[in-house]
DNA sequence: ACCTGAACACCGTTCAAGT
DNA sequence: ACCTGAACACCGTTCAAGT
């Protein structure tokens, strides 16, 4: 005889991203969000594959949420102030919910994480400021830079790393106004020094290159 | 009756590096550690007082052997290019050992984690030479700066966020080179623009800005 | 249809019993 | 002293049985 559901695939999301933030990755178990809906473990797997994909759908719900925030920084057409803004709309994400944003960066599993595109539309109008400011030759390699000092740079801040005392909001503006002033300047030839020597790295993890 | 010992402390980390860095952290399982020194996993824990500790003291030997391949990068004495040399041995260790390098820059309990102060003597001389290069006014940020982009640009390299294709090396080339001229030029009185609006962040979780 | 208890495989960890 | 099997608590997941 039929029953009528007792639960949703939207309530369980919703139950896991509120896990998620307040008790990290490891505490979202299929158990705690089972009972966070009102069902047992066993019954989230009617609307779920496994815990991975539940993950996976939490990361997407991320990512369309970061996005959004991202997307409403960029207010005044200037690529510099835009960009900056952007920037600090990141790290405001990541200080206010950091477990959501780990998910969004860190090393997962392709299955758990967001959809590729969904991520990449997160960060597109960083992009597009970057390459207002670079010129279009170094869009690319300009938006890496400042991606990866923003990403480096919070990522040291939620793990702790800054304990060497000093001003973090000193040291975050610094990173800033130099990275945003060097792709600004990129325009140029890229400034001497450094010649000579090779660029090292002697491995390169295969699946490290691949674009996927 | 007394029994001779079957292991050792040292066989135990040994054989727990080893399976770090071709299982990942997730793969160090007790009894993996247990049947590969040749005992039973209960016996690991009149070694060591649990998993958490035996992750400590893999992290202990990872900082040290970074410490070393990042001192023995700088070589020239010339700030530039040992800075530049000292980071690409960051980068190189991080592709030819990803889960040992991960270890050491990812968030996980802090006692899992390496001794503060092991962590911080394998950075040491690279903020030396930042010093060197920027003032000592200002070589605590930059050499956040500069540490806190070859974190993000190798965890994006090591999570397979490359995605938009491009050439990876040369965004790694683009990066050092536009940072550490900045740097170079911090002597001079920080550059200008991103004026009048605050630095954002309106929370800060509390851990994040403490030092420990 | 949907839900559940019981069961399974797999962890880390403890402990009484063996040598 | 050191080692071990058995046991416990805790995961994720499956499935037969219930409604």
């Amino acid at each position: 005889m039929p029953t009528p559901a007792r639960t949703s695939r939207e309530a369980i999301v919703a139950a896991g991203r509120t896990i998620l933030d307040s008790d990290s990755l490891d505490g979202l178990t299929m158990s705690r969000v089972a009972s966070a809906v009102g069902v047992r473990s066993p019954s989230l797997y009617k609307r779920v594959r496994d815990r991975g994909e539940l993950v996976h759908l939490i990361a997407n719900a991320v990512a369309e949420d970061l996005g959004d925030r991202v997307r409403a920084a960029a207010t005044t057409g200037d690529p510099r102030r835009d960009l900056r803004a952007m920037v600090d709309a990141l790290r405001a994400f990541a200080h206010e919910r950091p477990e959501s944003y780990r998910l969004l960066f860190s090393r997962l599993p392709d299955a758990w994480r967001a959809d590729p595109d969904l991520a990449a539309r997160a960060v597109e109008p960083l992009f597009r400021a970057v390459g207002e400011l670079a010129g279009p030759d170094h869009e690319l390699e300009g938006a890496r830079t400042v991606v990866a000092w923003a990403r480096g740079f919070i990522d040291m801040e939620l793990s702790g790393s800054f304990k060497l005392g000093g001003d973090v909001e000193r040291a975050y503006a610094f990173g800033a106004d130099h990275l945003i002033a060097a792709i600004g300047a990129a325009r140029r030839p890229a400034p001497p020094m450094t010649g000579d020597r090779p660029a090292t790295p002697r491995k390169v993890r295969p699946d490290a290159r691949r674009d996927r």
